[in-house]
RNA sequence: GCUCUCGUAGUUCAAUGGAUAGAACAGGACUCUUCUAAGGUCUUGAUGUAGGUUCGAUUCCUACCGAGAGCACCA
């Protein structure tokens, strides 16, 4: 029985003792840690039915409890209104330090999800097109949300959509045709390609805008995207196409992600357009204007297109054909798909469709929409060219970073501080996932470049750095031969231990309300407590409470290890 | 116009219906003979407006004001 328990069956007896009951007794975290570390307001839930004052109540049920009390109790007391505060012991502390010393890797995991196979689709980048910072947000919130369901017993599959058909592809096309002359020589210089194939992409793009004729074409070249019917087209198609997929396993590397499903668009279109006609018939979709559509009004939604009238499959067509398929390649208990959210409201339309044909799979797939990413002066633009892609913001944060640590390294006097080759891109992927992750997903974020670069503060980097300090302590005690034991315990309980006490609930929450920034907030709090230990005490050091200090610093390592794992953030060894 | 999301310090974000609304950045003042100062300590400063529900509302409900996204053949 973990704690939170023991203490609810303590509330619960005493209740009994007083001749009372409660449905639920819940169990909160006070928000300041010297009011307790867990607090109860039954006895304000109770006050009202019994008209009773509620700290008269609340001093009943702590008398009660105090009678029998367990030895993991140190103090209970009403504060407040009425809260009943609970103080733990604080060889409960010291045992849990011990306990998570000993989990490592697995500190933190529960068993929420256990026997589950959990399906994620998130990424989505498109073939031809830039990887642009949405595609970045989606990738940092799927996989953090994978390793958040993972931790929680599931065995999780990851998968990523791709649009490898549709108009911008033929805008990619159309783009190439005309600019053949400037392609690379060179195929396997990567940057120049992608450079190319994304110029051409925006060529082609403005064009169709421009004028009815420039539009017509484009429209043809889909037509033959789709039906593999001219040749030039498919040698530009299966060469761009290529192109791009290597170069997004690139970013996977660096990102620290990977895939163990690919679906594509191309693949789908023929289920697609079938299965949309099949249930024409049975008059889920209509004919309307030469195009086949779903009359979302019907259930509070909007009407929306998913076959055109050149008898092509939309993308809401592909998206439905793209869940059935999920299950029945992959058979997971759950699906969850991670895009933007401003595919939220065209989503719904979908699910509602796929309710009426397969209900069961509708209700076991869930969209989680993310935010988009603003500039300070607002939406980027692709027409205006003020567009970072992915990549580029990868890249300048790593070389923001390589000049913060050649700064820093020129202030400190011992210059024998070295640095692993790959710190660099850590910190920035850091940077960078942490500025996604630290808001409710669903919010738009503000990007701001210099702030995220700073590397201050609220920041990825600030959480791998104070991770990197501790373990350089806890090497400095393996030195002097100095091991952590909590047998010599300290005369007062740090707040640093009562946060790392937490952290499996937090990650509980965090999976069950996929939201990776509870876990973004926990390391900062965890992370400044600790720091503030740190310049305060001395750890690896010749006096008795040495190894106590050793064994909870080790755990703060291994409890930031395991969260900023959770984040998909790698710890360097030093930086 | 309709639907959805959202309004919290100067700025960017927190706060399962609970206690004195937390951080970070920016501003001001300190802090390296010590284990990494990318650190720590102190300090100024906020719930859009008006009602309602509740012992208690940043949180739930209604209206208004403001911002963003979506609303038929693009994804």
């Amino acid at each position: 029985m973990n704690i939170q328990d023991k203490l609810k069956s303590q509330i619960n007896e005493a209740l009994r003792a007083l001749f009372l009951k409660a449905d639920k007794v819940a169990l909160e975290y006070p928000g300041e840690l010297i009011h307790g570390d867990y607090s109860s307001n039954i006895a304000l839930v109770l006050a009202k039915g019994l008209k009773k004052n509620p700290r008269e109540l609340a001093s009943q049920i702590v008398a009660e409890i105090q009678k029998n009390a367990i030895p993991e109790i140190a103090k209970v007391e009403v504060a407040g209104p009425g809260f009943i505060n609970f103080y733990l012991s604080k060889q409960f502390f010291a045992t849990m330090l011990a306990e998570i010393n000993k989990e490592k890797k697995h500190y933190g995991w529960n068993q929420q999800f256990k026997g589950k196979k959990v399906l994620l689709e998130y990424t989505d980048p498109n073939p031809f097109k830039a990887f642009h910072i949405g595609h970045l947000m989606s990738n940092a919130i799927g996989e953090s949300l994978s390793r958040l369901i993972e931790a929680s017993g599931a065995e999780v599959k990851r998968a990523n959509y791709q649009g490898d058909v549709g108009l911008h592809i033929a805008k990619a096309i159309y783009g190439i045709m005309l600019t053949k002359a400037e392609m690379p020589a060179d195929e396997n210089d990567n940057k120049a390609v992608v450079a190319f194939l994304g110029r051409a992409y925006a060529l082609g793009s403005s064009l169709y805008d421009k004028d009815e004729e420039n539009k017509a074409k484009i429209q043809a070249i889909n037509k033959k995207v789709y039906a593999r019917s001219d040749n030039e087209i498919n040698e530009l198609y299966d060469k761009g196409r290529r192109w791009s997929l290597e170069h997004f396993e690139e970013l996977y590397k660096i990102l620290g992600t990977h895939f163990d499903y690919y679906f594509f668009e191309s693949q789908l279109a023929n289920d697609a357009v079938k299965l949309v006609e099949e249930n024409v018939e049975k008059g889920i979709f209509e004919k309307s204007d030469g195009a086949v559509v779903f009359h979302g009004e019907n259930y509070g939604l909007h009407t929306r297109v998913f076959i055109t009238k050149e008898g092509l499959p939309t993308y809401e067509a592909k998206e439905l054909a793209l869940n059935r398929k999920k299950f029945e390649t992959v058979h997971p208990d759950f699906s969850i798909v991670i895009t933007a959210n401003e595919i939220t409201e065209y989503f719904k339309v979908v699910m509602k469709a796929a309710e009426q044909i397969f209900p069961e799979l509708a209700a076991s797939t869930k969209h989680i929409g993310h935010g988009m990413l603003l500039l300070p002066t607002g939406k980027m633009s692709s027409r205006t060219g003020s567009v970072i892609t992915g990549e580029s913001l990868i890249m300048d944060t790593i070389g923001r970073v390589q000049e913060k640590m050649a700064e820093t390294n020129e202030k400190r006097e011992k210059g024998e501080h070295v640095v692993q080759e790959k710190t660099p891109q850590q910190v920035a992927v850091a940077a960078i996932k942490y500025s996604m992750l630290r808001q409710s997903p669903g919010k738009d974020i503000v990007y701001d470049m210099e702030k995220s670069l700073s590397l201050e503060g609220d920041s990825g980097p600030y959480l791998q750095y104070s991770t990197v300090r501790a373990k350089s302590v806890l090497e400095k005690a393996k030195s002097q031969n100095v091991k952590g034991a909590v047998t010599f315990l300290p005369s007062e309980t740090a707040e640093i231990e009562k946060l790392l006490v937490r952290f499996p609930d937090i990650v509980e929450r965090a999976a069950h309300e996929y939201s990776p920034s509870d876990i973004a907030t926990y390391l900062i709090t965890l992370a400044s407590a600790f720091n503030s230990f740190y310049a305060k005490e001395q750890i690896a050091v010749d006096i008795p409470e040495a190894p106590y200090r050793i064994a909870l610093t080790s755990a703060f390592v291994e409890t930031m290890q395991n969260g900023l794992w959770l984040l998909g953030i790698e710890t360097p060894e030093s930086m």
